[in-house]
DNA sequence: CCGGTTTCAGAAACCGATTACACAGAGAGT
DNA sequence: ACTCTCTGTGTAATCGGTTTCTGAAACCGG
């Protein structure tokens, strides 16, 4: 016995299914009160929902978004999901989550496959993403907010949220030069990627201004992960001699400096102070824990599905130039930063 | 300007809808080569794609999956997730992911918008649920598989994959028992957990198994964070003399236990062994690296999907008994347990 | 040249909702 | 009594596909 439809409840309350719909949209103007009783009693009585696909077909919304992401197992996603799932539900939206796994291919078969159902906007939050899926999207007229990413022939309804490095990172230098720090090392992300660009030049910027050169920083390439921060430890101690401190590009490779330098008896903060980025839950559990560059994650969840409501009301025309939005970065000081040695 | 629906393409190409239905679903008996040849270009020229919501309302498929979890920030989730998709996408099918939040109205709230959006399935491995869930899921005929849940009155068309934690368990008795341990402390999770007992008897029952009695075994109630395995091994330091051995009912707590373990200058593994439970990614990479108790969890996600397509193609009558199945556990030995001293 | 198959493609109904429009009955005004 | 609103509800078209049924054309042997 399949599932009760309109027409069901219509011929079980002995009205049409014009009576019915108007008791659902809740919207009834111009109603009896014992009609609109009977329809109820009837949805009551055979357990009636109405279905959604039917609903999309003629509104032609489905009230969900979609939202791409390189992984849930990543640290950084899980506060982002729960402020965009916030944002969405207060104003009825479902939302689709999926895994790119990092895999460019991957995310072009889901975009696909979100356009298929027809899910209103979109949200890219992929690290790995490709310019290709927003010309998809803006092929077939789906609204996406990016995040932090550079876009080249921006096109589309579209809106870029960019993450501000530069105010955290001047904190935590502004920091470090307070305790009396002057020779840093810096370890970073893969060359390849933009942010690893970004947080590098926002944090050489900031020495600048303190009259230390570039060439003065010894810069490690690492890979983000745990693994890439003991190797960079192991070259500090090998190649680093008067290193104070290390600024991360994110907390895991911190991570690892605080597991390495165990192995070298180098003691934290005392002999090194570390600076890590992101601040994920992990690095308040580190020992000690990780002073780190927060970024405001549950509000950038907000703000992206709140931005993407604002393209569906006001959605742009193809030519007009992407909307643009910002959130900023500051420092969380905990104990893994201290007064340079000497 | 719209996106093009298949009477637009029909008229590009100077055909039927039908017959570009025909083109679309593949199975084109007796169409003329030219014929389908034009549609195929018209297709291409409109950038053409079906919308999933029309199929799904003729074909009463939408090929998709909801999957109730508590909390995308759990360590545990990532790789089920993982080996759900994967399944899923051979099939062709997608997966909307559902974080409960640990809360059972909002867990409720999905499961009707699931019910709303005719998915075709639900995997529920949420761990705070709620019978009602598989209530409302039987009242409209979705079939569903429950990870690791006592189902009361299981009715409608269930699947319950039970996780068995006494193979892992008795492995891990068996490895500290070899190591020499008789003295042995035990940080549970909150008791009302059904997973909390099963776990906790497992391990009792297995060390009975060597002549040691229930009232031997310090047992202290745990949270399963970190916090948590902290204050146990502050219980275990102050009150807990002679205890070589702790098993934690999750790794969280474990890693709670090393961390703390430091600030009384207790050892690991030389002092006292620890080992943990679910053998999550972190567990590879604390200080020493945590012997654990591993769900498989990827093949829990593999399993579940693949449950669920059995579902759907013998479908259970209402009367019938629910589907069961059953994972192992096995142990993983890394660097966190060794002899018992002295 | 003709009747019977086989190929190919269109017409129309249908899936489950929404909504524009039509229309009937009740009061109100004249 | 007769329009004229105002209310309340039904009819039918529509959304974008799928599928059944039907019919036309092509082919084939006699």
């Amino acid at each position: 016995m399949s599932r009760p439809t309109i027409a069901d409840v219509a011929q079980q309350a002995g009205v049409s299914k014009a009576t019915v719909s108007r008791v659902l949209s809740g919207r009834a103007e111009y109603m009896r009160d014992a009609t609109r009783q009977r329809v109820e009693a009837a949805i009551e009585l055979l357990n009636y929902r109405p279905s959604s696909v039917a609903r999309s077909l003629t509104s032609k919304r489905t009230y969900t978004a979609g939202i791409l992401i390189s992984d849930v197992g990543n640290p950084f996603y899980p506060e982002v999901i729960h402020g965009v799932e916030d944002t969405a539900f207060q104003d009825g939206y479902d939302v689709f989550l999926c895994n790119t796994n990092y895999d460019e291919k991957r995310g072009m078969a889901f975009v696909r496959s979100l356009i298929d159902k027809r899910v209103d906007g979109v949200l890219i939050m992929s690290s790995s993403m490709s310019d290709e899926w927003l010309a998809e999207l803006a092929r077939n007229n789906v609204p996406a907010v990016v995040l932090d990413w550079d876009v080249h022939n921006a096109r589309g309804n579209l809106c870029l949220l960019r993450v501000d490095y530069q105010k955290g990172i001047q904190q935590a230098v502004d920091h470090l030069v307070a305790l009396g720090h002057r020779q840093f090392a810096h370890v970073s992300g893969p060359k390849e990627l933009r942010t690893t660009q970004l947080r590098q030049e926002s944090f050489l910027t900031a020495l600048q201004g303190y009259g230390i050169p570039k060439s003065d920083v010894m810069t490690i390439e690492g890979d983000l992960r745990i693994e890439g921060g003991r190797k960079a430890m192991q070259a500090i101690a090998e190649r680093g001699a008067g290193k104070t401190a290390v600024f991360c590009a994110n907390d895991l490779m911190a991570m690892g400096i605080l597991s390495e330098a165990r192995a070298y008896a180098i003691q934290i903060p005392t002999d090194l102070s570390v600076i890590g980025l992101d601040d994920i839950w992990l690095a308040t559990q580190t020992d000690p824990p990780l002073t780190s560059v927060a970024l405001p994650r549950f509000q950038i969840g907000q703000m992206a599905m709140q931005l993407l409501f604002e393209l569906l009301e006001n959605p742009r025309m193809e030519e007009a130039e992407p909307l643009y939005a910002q959130v900023e970065t500051s420092l969380t000081v905990r104990e893994s930063t201290a007064p340079a040695p000497g």
